[in-house]
DNA sequence: TTGGCTCCCGCAAATTACTGCAACAAGGCC
DNA sequence: GGCCTTGTTGCAGTAATTTGCGGGAGCCAA
């Protein structure tokens, strides 16, 4: 229900319009609990505006992506996206098998990303890690 | 200069065949000892098989991925490969920015590994795990 | 309100990656 | 060596995502 003004804010903040397209994105988006992909975005933006082009919606959720709105999951080979909830983060566990997606918090990898800090200087992007692997389920299935 | 014989006895003991097109491919990825786009293996491919189709390094790099003898890394939005070194074995760190690459010890990915493995038998497969982010020349320029 | 500088959108085409299918060829068997 | 089975290839087509372009709209200032 939140969320969505300070996004506006921000959007301002940095010189960024606020146009029908981008309000649209941003409440289907902020509706949706879960993850959403990109053409089910464009599917509920076009009963709001019939003429949104497919285009606006991955430019739009790129620009959401980069100031931080939006964080970005891929599952299967298809990029999934989800409100970046400050006060509930988490990170992503994607098995390659069955596509399941089970969250993680990210204290897990606060050790690990205080060292590449450290060591290299680096600032891994943690927002949008996805760790891709086999859940229990399909690690038991014996059948490669 | 090793590497080739195991993984052609590695794709022949799995039942896959060795073609001259598979095994251009093989060469050209250990013959690189960084990271390859597909398309550079597919022009280079062409010089010694005219007809190879794109499609078929596709399938190759994915089935060379499959079985382990070759690893994926994606640097901005194009997918690379490099041979899987058993004895040399490392993760990358890839800047947003300038798409640079660090490589990294999995050492330092080994404990965060064995929790995800025990809490959740979530078995995560780092052989494949690129950590995005920025590295310390792109994370000082305040240049959004 | 109006003017105008930019940024943004829709359209179309390009790029990257993957897949279905029929013809072909690798490797085992005789 | 020749044949047969079955995995592979080349071709064409599809899916997902990105980019170039010119007209149009948002927002600031006057």
């Amino acid at each position: 229900m939140s969320g969505h003004e300070s996004a506006v804010a921000r959007l301002r903040a940095q010189g960024y319009r606020m146009t029908p397209q981008r309000l649209s994105v941003l409440d289907i988006v902020a509706g949706r609990s879960g993850h959403i992909r990109a053409d089910e975005v464009w599917n509920q933006a076009k009963a709001q505006h019939p003429y949104v082009d497919l285009a606006t919606i991955y430019r739009t959720l790129q620009l959401l992506k980069r100031i931080g709105v939006v964080t970005e999951v891929v599952i299967g080979n298809k990029l999934h996206f989800e409100l970046a909830d400050q006060h509930n983060r988490h990170n992503h566990m994607v098995c390659s098998d069955c596509d399941a997606v089970q969250t993680l918090s990210p204290d897990y990898l606060a050790e690990f990303s205080r060292r590449l800090e450290q060591e290299f200087g680096f600032t891994p992007d943690l927002d949008n890690l996805t760790i891709g692997g086999k859940c229990a389920k399909c690690h038991s299935n014996v059948s490669p």
